[in-house]
DNA sequence: CTGCTTGGATAGTGTCGCTATCGATCGATA
DNA sequence: TATCGATCGATAGCGACACTATCCAAGCAG
């Protein structure tokens, strides 16, 4: 397949394709001439998880880099390769850890990762500082969350990786098959739980909101007249 | 207080606040001569939310305009604010529902919601082809998302709605708090449930990886037996 | 031979979230 | 009163990022 096929099929302009070729998101073609070079199957794969991870998950093309760069480099075994992917989907918060709140966030957050059993989970592990990060805010915004806040959200979590990421990610497989699988439950499954909370919301809010007395009856009472 | 005072309490840099002021994300203070402005601890407030919207959220500024247009605007009744978050909240993905595939996947979120009894969402809330676009792309990676994977995310996605996020919401108090909290729940915690599920992922897959048969046998992977 | 495509390289574009600078105006202080 | 510095408002610039445009030499196909 040329280049011109390849942008055909994927839906892909074919300078943006240059450009992820630069960017070695893509691996080169095979070199057929100096002019030619051909793409298979497991470039169109590529270049669509490359579209899935930028337009979808809205990864910046640095982080999708680490990830192909380890699944490209046949000295990565397997294990360390998913804990490269793991790492990179995390936004990488400035580091801030000279704070007071910062400290207690990040205790709470050994302690739940400690208490629900998840002790594969590196101490240095970037994921840390981002949920303590979510944290720190909260309380900043007068907002804490509460020990049980989060220990419900965390055994959600849990549940949903066992009941479904687990069974999704085939570790037998091929190590780019195991790692876009991986990457994959991540981003889009993600994003997809995101909008189906926000959906569940928007359901309850206005159930809720209808429920409620009518404040003020000066007029603007919700849903009267609409 | 004065600009300088909001700026050393908020940790924003003046021309941030002058900026945020122009983008009408921060309303203007009081004020009290031509060169004089006077700012409250409602502004305090806004501009932590507008903070913790942008950097741990990641919205962009354009958003959460409309956000603080709905919640500075007395002409906007609170049930119409809500909606006006609600949908705020959805990246608005490009449309393309001139697409097979596109269609299929916002019949199968017609049908999920409904069969939910999420009978408030509106039919034409981006959110529903936010998700469609979701399962679009999940099926072009060749990992269609099936019924029942959606409707375990789904019924994890009302519960954690049901018990957490209506609890935080105070739908009886002033429009800005009660919009902040929405806001608030919709962004940080679905950051931190992001966070808390990678995690358990990593936790997860780890475990996994090692009960795996020894990879060391022969060459690269594990699981000889295919 | 001709015309089109390709690969490779370099430079430019548009958006976004700031950031820098300027001049006029005022308030507080010497 | 004179002066210094903070503030407002406006305009322009910056740096990062994800492309996009253009050019050129080298092929290959009719």
């Amino acid at each position: 397949m040329r280049i011109a096929q390849l942008s055909a099929e994927s839906g892909v302009p074919i300078p943006t394709i240059k450009f992820y070729l630069r960017e070695r998101l893509l691996p080169q073609g095979e070199q057929t001439s100096a002019t030619r070079a051909e793409y298979g199957p497991s470039h169109l794969r590529r270049l669509r998880l490359i579209r899935a991870l930028l337009e979808v998950g809205r990864l910046p093309v640095a982080t999708i880099r680490k990830i192909t760069e380890a699944v490209d480099d046949d000295e990565t075994d397997v294990h360390e390769m998913l804990g490269t992917a793991h790492y990179a989907l995390s936004p990488a918060p400035e580091p801030a850890p000279d704070d007071e709140d910062w400290r207690d966030a990040r205790v709470m957050v050994d302690r739940l990762v400690a208490d629900l059993g998840w002790d594969r989970v590196r101490h240095d592990a970037p994921t840390r500082d981002e949920l303590a990060q979510a944290l720190v805010t909260l309380r900043r915004l007068d907002m804490p969350a509460t020990r049980d806040d989060l220990l419900l959200h965390a055994r959600v979590a849990d549940a949903l990786v066992k009941e479904h990421d687990i069974k999704k990610i085939p570790f037998d497989a091929p190590r780019d098959t195991a790692v876009e699988a991986l990457v994959i439950c991540q981003v889009l499954y993600g994003k997809a739980f995101d909008a189906l909370r926000r959906l569940a919301q928007e359901s309850e809010s206005a159930r809720l909101f209808d429920a409620l007395p009518a404040p003020g009856d000066a007029g603007k009472g919700p849903s009267e007249a609409e």
